[in-house]
DNA sequence: AAGTCATATGACTCTATAGTCACATTATAA
DNA sequence: TTATAATGTGACTATAGAGTCATATGACTT
């Protein structure tokens, strides 16, 4: 958690803070990320970062919380009763929601992927807290109802396939950084054609019908 | 490439450098792998190390080089007429030879998926060479051919699919260590349940059918 | 104006690392 | 046995980064 002094600071500091540290981390990832470098970036002294925050991995966690906000608003537009609508158009939804969020916030979108690949399983629950499995505990959960209700196969591996759709739809910004120079060009039809490739994957499968 | 040096040393203590360099890896990471802590552990002097590698990319290439050479020997199995059969039960065999492999190197397999997430671009390139996307080619020749010849959906974005089924296998790793504490105790059944769900999902999906 | 509190500063210490090099040891050959 | 080449050694240098602290600045209060 930042300390006190930090939130003291106006909006626009704060901001251009967190946007040295999100190019810092972007650039060299969480375990090359330097103190050092950030303040020179962001035009504080050393001292002034120590009175902000405890450490590099404190800093981080502030960066992740203010993304994860962020990414709700992208997801908030489902409603309560889509929840109860049928699996796929909510997955719909879902996929639609996360590359929302990557076009508009790639560089987050990155360090994200990258620190939840990363090595310090320590450092990882740290910073994530036990919403390191928030994705999956929740699709499990919708899966779990599913099944139940008879909308999905019956010999589902619930856990199993809660873990593949995560890791799926982790994989879209590595897949979109593989194909094109600048994710900010792609178009809206280029999304929805991958959200759709996937939703007609869990779907009916890639087999011919 | 290591130096010439290091490809006279006995196999023994050339086996012995290689399991010390796994470790090193395995416990901090590619970028926090330490080299004084290396020869450390080996117990050869630090003038060695730069006797038999030109640095820590170096030392890492010649690790990945052994690691997919180690990676081919469970996949020979997989003979020529089967390319021709069908898709599914290709998947299958590659499916298998990767859970194997996985868990007879644990260790190796975490290392690799971490680097492959990891932040320097330049550095990744370095040591995969072309073979970054070898896996992605290969399955996008086949999964074209497959399509040419109308086993798959006509409508199939054979590129993303090969993605798709690149992450899906590399995700493995994570799910089992998710679920198990100690891999080796994993039974042959386990590995097989989850393969048989895998294939299910790109055969038919997983709507109840 | 004087006093008090929050904030800002950057030189400094401490530690860890990569990479070097002059010298020592061991193997090979003549 | 002596000479030459190959290999091994670890103290040393250079560098970079984390975190500290005594001091300075400014803002607000009485």
């Amino acid at each position: 958690m930042p300390k006190k002094t930090f939130m003291n600071l106006s909006k626009d500091k704060k901001e251009r803070i967190l946007n040295v540290m999100i190019d810092e981390f972007y650039e060299h990832g969480y375990e090359n990320a330097s103190i050092s470098r950030i303040v020179a970036s962001a035009g504080i002294a050393k001292g002034s970062f120590y009175q902000y925050f405890n450490d590099k991995q404190d800093m981080f966690k502030y960066m992740i919380d203010v993304m994860r906000q962020e990414k709700l608003t992208y997801l908030e537009t489902i409603s309560a009763d889509e929840f109860k609508s049928d699996f796929f158009a909510l997955l719909r939804k879902l996929l639609k929601g996360g590359l929302a969020f990557l076009r508009d916030h790639p560089k987050q979108a990155v360090i994200y992927d990258r620190f939840m690949a990363s090595a310090d399983e320590a450092v990882k629950k740290g910073v994530m807290g036990e919403g390191i499995n928030a994705s999956n505990v929740f699709l499990e959960k919708i899966l779990h109802e599913r099944k139940a209700a008879n909308e999905l196969s019956s010999d589902l591996d619930v856990r199993f396939m809660a873990h593949i759709l995560t890791s799926v739809s982790l994989s879209f910004g590595e897949y979109f950084r593989n194909q094109y120079e600048d994710l900010s060009k792609i178009k809206d039809e280029e999304y929805d054609h991958i959200v759709e490739q996937t939703i007609k994957l869990f779907q009916y499968g890639i087999g011919k019908m």
